[in-house]
DNA sequence: TTAGGGTTAG
């Protein structure tokens, strides 16, 4: 199993002979159910040698369509490079030209992968196609920005967006403070507030933004100032709004204030809705009170009100969480029951829960059955059960699900790598460290930072079992990526 | 991709 991994990523499934053959005859090969095209091409894509890549797609067998272009950079969305490969080749085909909805997936990508400079030349490149740049390529650019902790970056994409041909509105501007907001840089984005409401025109959305920042990072008090201002400025409070600072109270473990402010709202004569049901529901369980939690849960169904996905996830998740997993199961039949269609989350909470309780056999069953029912297990779904598996020191059967991965139609990302990286440190043996080190130089040629923490350890193991080589070799790589993490000596 | 509820460890 090991040996398997240790190979290289291009020299994987040499069963390839599949793979010289035209789209026309794969769908031929009895093989059932056939893939999806999307994801035979980006299988193709991960495995073809970057320099024929062009030539390969220019094979006339492909009808490139922006869905189809689309759904490949969807499923190689944890291969950034590899995906970006496959964009600009296309980008120089012939005949077809790009989307614009291909060309924001392409400039997500390259911001994800810090490559700042390529998000810039495909938007200028989307200019001169006169594709763009769009609201929504700004809002995606500003996002990459502040997740990449560069939020003055983000708001100056903001303010120069009608530099690059693209109008600001209210629209904009409430994505921009929202942006900031979600990455927990509301001071931030209450200053832009502060200075450019006006011009803007704020409205109920703007201020919802800012309230909901201020419960983010747990600052309840500056969320109702933001309340009683837009009461002061004529701007109505929506359901939204009470909802938001609902949740900030339970965000804050304030449960007493919780229940008070709902009172509150059924005072006011507000129209309770399935939203704040939920947060209810969700908020007093995860506080451990299940009892309530089930009782508002009851006092939900009868007032007429019908539960959402979101509501019985909540429930499931409470009871796995803080009850057993047995009645978690009972939950889930009864929706199923009442013909409410469990979701990704479902099955994901479901697993974890499952796996929790030493159950990931019954876990990997649900993923199966999760599969039979139209839901493919995300990559979330995978690195739970690993995660499991490692924590039992089943590691085999982890690389296993890792394998499949690969192989398949849900690529790793950088969580799958974490957990897997640490699980080959448990055994202490020089082939795990081995894998380890494979593992590490694929996540940075997938576009992956490790930390500098998981790349010293790896090392510091490698060399402590005697690949004092193969350390030397990461060592290469690292400074090949111009990043200079060592603190070991070697 | 203009706002609120479900997945992220005890």
């Amino acid at each position: 199993m090991l040996n398997q991994l240790l190979v290289k990523p291009a020299q994987r499934n040499l069963n390839t002979s599949r793979f010289r053959l035209p789209l026309a005859t794969l769908t031929t090969v009895p093989e059932s159910p056939p893939p999806p095209i999307d994801a035979t091409v980006a299988k193709l894509v991960l495995e073809s040698d970057p320099k024929t890549l062009s030539q390969t797609l220019s094979n006339p067998t492909f009808q490139w369509t922006p869905l189809l272009v689309d759904n490949i950079l969807k499923r190689l969305w944890n291969h950034g490079p590899k995906a970006l490969q496959f964009f600009k080749h296309l980008d120089r085909h012939p005949t077809y030209i790009h989307s614009i909805s291909s060309f924001e997936h392409a400039v997500d990508i390259a911001a994800r992968l810090r490559e700042y400079n390529t998000a810039w030349a495909l938007m200028g490149r989307m200019r001169a196609l006169r594709l763009g740049p769009t609201p929504k390529t700004f809002a995606i650019l500003a996002e990459r920005y502040a997740t990449g902790g560069k939020a003055h970056k983000a708001v100056k994409v903001f303010l120069s967006m009608h530099e690059h041909g693209c109008h600001q509105d209210l629209n904009s501007f409430n994505t921009i403070l929202d942006v900031l907001c979600k990455t927990k840089r509301v001071e931030m984005a209450n200053n832009l507030f502060k200075t450019l409401r006006g011009r803007f025109k704020c409205d109920s959305v703007s201020y919802n933004i800012m309230a909901n920042g201020w419960c983010l990072i747990k600052r309840t008090p500056m969320a109702l100032q933001v309340l009683k201002e837009m009461v002061e400025r004529g701007v109505d409070p929506t359901m939204v709004t009470y909802n938001t600072l609902l949740k900030g109270y339970f965000r804050c473990g304030q449960l007493n204030e919780a229940w008070e402010f709902f009172l509150e709202m059924k005072k006011r004569k507000c129209e309770i809705d399935v939203v704040t049901y939920t947060t209810m529901v969700h908020g007093f369980g995860v506080a451990g009170e299940v009892k309530r939690s089930k009782r508002v849960f009851d006092a939900m169904v009868k007032e007429g009100l019908v539960p959402s996905v979101a509501t019985y996830n909540a429930l499931i998740q409470v009871l796995c969480k803080k009850d057993s997993v047995q009645n978690a199961l009972l939950v889930f039949d009864e929706m199923v029951g009442k013909g409410c269609v469990p979701n990704l989350t479902t099955y994901n909470v479901v697993i974890r829960g499952l796996c929790h309780s030493g159950e990931i056999e019954r876990g990997v069953e649900f993923m199966k059955r999760m599969e039979e029912n139209g839901c493919m297990p995300s990559v979330q779904t995978y690195n739970v059960v690993i995660r499991y598996y490692c924590d039992e020191g089943e590691l085999e059967k982890g690389l296993e699900l890792f394998e499949k991965m690969g192989n398949g139609t849900c690529l790793p990302n950088l969580d799958t790598y974490n957990i897997l990286i640490s699980a080959m440190f448990v055994r202490k043996k020089s082939e795990d460290l081995v894998l380890a080190g494979k593992l590490l130089i694929e996540m940075v040629g997938r576009g992956f930072l490790p930390r500098k923490f998981t790349f010293n350890r790896v090392l510091n193991g490698l060399v402590l079992t005697g690949n004092r080589e193969f350390a030397n070799e990461i060592l290469r790589m690292q400074s090949r990526s111009g990043r200079v993490l060592r603190h070991v000596k070697l």
